[in-house]
DNA sequence: GATTTGACAGACTGACCGGTCTGTTCGTAT
DNA sequence: ATACGAACAGACCGGTCAGTCTGTCAAATC
């Protein structure tokens, strides 16, 4: 059973965590010091290192942790939409809105730290793309699915539509953060938008 | 005119830019060490700083110098091509001989530079932005001159398209790069690549 | 109630960082 | 011939980094 020490702790591993996530959000893993971090928490060394092996490690537990928010407030929507095509172009007319001036600025968690990390640590570089592969599957199967269901035309491969809009996104997300503008995303990704549309069926 | 002294030290600038063009490539603007650089070429701290006023500008130096590379190298083939919809495609499927092992493997060096610094760093920032106006204006023009000598269907906005191209160009490097893998970069822009024939004329 | 142990505290280490400063050398201008 | 200054050399500085180590304390266990 859960133990009030074990509550206790639990609650500073959360707490570090969340600190950590921003910070390397903020300014990239390799930037991020873990002793910073530790001073906006007002917590030791020694409780850190209780909790975490290395700095590596805990970069690894924020992605994550980032995984799993982002999976949970983009893609499920669609995965689970009875019609993913229309689901999909509603995400990405609605990313204007999800897509806060913060995260316009910083861009994508998960990209930063695959763009930043990949080269140089197999760690990040295999937990991305083991991220990527299971949403660029999932696509597929919710665009097949569209297909199946009389939504989407049929004379193109669910597989490049879906890899065509992850690409998208990732450039538009990439191409936004560095214009810092709100509506730099929006105009990346329309030419993609008027294109799905052209695939629509019986809407 | 030029004295010897002059061109003794356009020559460890050289050295020093060309050095440093890679490390950064390879392990990002912040992790890359000066005197890890100095001490791959045998030259010393003096000498730097006497070339560079501060690691911030040679980044900036070597931000320009991609710049140039890469321009002469992907975009002016383009924008000079008499049939530029036709010269996109084609810069699009010989990616894959431009683009070789290393730079699979550590993306583009200008994204990578805008990627890690924009949110950071303002004079990185503007450069890189910059720069991908320039580009996106130029292809634009580009675009709407194929439209206009009969080479584009007229009803696509040239603009939209132009940006499209960008972006997924963004995407597609990016994923490659974290996924390591040759042939991703072509998956990536083969829907794009269907996309620009069905709009080319008179081909 | 004694003992154990998990959660934490914080001083400390050695490596490395960007940048400075004081020379030294030698081509160049006078 | 001499004086000068650009090009370079390298020791050095203050600061930061990830990670270690020893110690403390209170909750859990017996």
């Amino acid at each position: 059973m859960a133990t009030q020490r074990d509550l206790q702790a639990e609650d500073t591993r959360k707490k570090i965590m969340h600190a950590a996530s921003e910070e390397i959000y903020r300014v990239g893993f390799q930037s991020a010091s873990v002793g910073e971090i530790l001073r906006k928490l007002g917590i030791s060394k020694g409780c850190f290192y209780h909790h975490f092996p290395t700095k590596q490690e805990l970069g690894y537990a924020v992605l994550e942790e980032n995984f799993a928010q982002f999976q949970a407030e983009i893609w499920q929507p669609v995965f689970n939409d009875p019609n993913p095509l229309r689901a999909v172009i509603k995400m990405l007319g609605n990313a204007g809105n999800i897509i806060d001036k913060e995260r316009v600025k910083l861009g994508c968690p998960i990209n930063n730290l695959a763009q930043e990390m990949s080269p140089i640590d197999e760690g990040f570089r295999t937990r991305v793309e083991k991220i990527y592969q299971l949403w660029r599957t999932r696509l597929t199967e919710s665009l097949l699915r569209a297909q199946k269901d009389g939504h989407m035309r049929r004379n193109v491969q669910a597989g490049e539509i879906a890899v065509l809009i992850m690409t998208v996104m990732q450039g538009a997300v990439g191409i936004a953060k560095n214009a810092q503008n709100h509506a730099m995303f929006a105009d990346c990704t329309r030419g993609l938008t008027r294109y799905l549309k052209s695939l629509q069926l019986n809407n």
